[in-house]
Parts: C-alpha cells; sequence; structure tokens
DNA sequence: GCCAACGTTGGC
DNA sequence: GCCAACGTTGGC
C-alpha cells in the first residue's frame, strides 16, 4: 500500500485543527500543484498519510486516512483542480523534526528533504515504517 | 522577514 | 518551443 505526506501551516491548518474535525474530516483543499494533484488523484480509500507542518514547527505530528477518494476542490469551479479528504487517526508520541529526518541517512531520499516545496508526496514503505518507530508508534 | 528554489505564464 | 519574468513555497 503506498504512504502519503501533506504538509500544512499550523498558523493556517494544523494537526489540532484536523483533530477538531474528527471523523468528519477535512478536504484538503487549495492544492494549485499538478505534481502534488496527481498524488491525491493516486491515492485510494484508506490510504495512509504523515501530517507536516510546514514553516513552523517542521516536524511530522500525525497520521492521517484517507476517507474520499480525488473529486473536485470545492473551492474552485476550475475542475482541473481535485482534492481528496482526510481525518486524522493517531498523533505521533513524538514529533519526528525535520532536524532529524535530514541526519538518518536513511531517509536521505525523503522527497521532504529533495522537494521541499512539493506539498503533497509519496512516501515509501520504508520511510514510512522509520518515521513510525522514531515518532514513538510501534 | 529574507531569499533560494521551484513552477507557471506569456511574449517572441 | 524557448526562456525571462513573475509568483509562491518553505527552510532558515
Amino acid at each position: 500500500m503506498p504512504y502519503w505526506l501533506f504538509k500544512s501551516e499550523p498558523d493556517v491548518f494544523g494537526w489540532d485543527d484536523l483533530v477538531a474535525k474528527g471523523d468528519a474530516g477535512e478536504e484538503w483543499d487549495g492544492v494549485r500543484n499538478y505534481q502534488a494533484r496527481n498524488n491525491m488523484r493516486a491515492m485510494k480509500l484508506g490510504d495512509r498519510g504523515f501530517f507536516y507542518h510546514s514553516r513552523k514547527g517542521l516536524e511530522v505530528v500525525g497520521i492521517v486516512e484517507v476517507y474520499a477518494e480525488a473529486h473536485q476542490d470545492s473551492k474552485t469551479d476550475d475542475v482541473h483542480w481535485e482534492c481528496v479528504d482526510v481525518k486524522a487517526v493517531e498523533k505521533l508520541p513524538n514529533p519526528v523534526s525535520l532536524d532529524l529526518i535530514k541526519t538518518d541517512e536513511r531517509l536521505a531520499d525523503m522527497v521532504l528533504v529533495k522537494n521541499s516545496r512539493l506539498s503533497v508526496q509519496p512516501v515509501t514503505d520504508e520511510e514510512w515504517n522509520l518515521i513510525c518507530a522514531l515518532g514513538g508508534l510501534s
């Protein structure tokens, strides 16, 4: 199963905001980048992803689940833009910082490190398992 | 707040 | 189809 990573600025929409939505979850709208959109199009119901705080925090804080596959972004009339819906699953007991990720050579190839500007990105099984472990999940 | 890196736009 | 100009992102 593929894994993903979603970035958001905590000042705009952070982990706590998603948790507050509960099972209703939230549309991951506002993405206006084709690569990021294509990643969302590839997502399947039940896929999981990390929630990462950009600009402030700079750490992986939790795990989200895709509960609606790609559909048109309700915030625009432009049919080119689609998004998935996600809900919070679990908080990482120990958030995994970008600093830590950058110092671990096993994570050196993460998109987060190589292309820091891509806001929705794929994560490999190895990266997923390692970050879960570093984050304190078994 | 700065600015490097990246993606997009549009004139030619 | 090239590439300069511009806008945005996100680490620092």
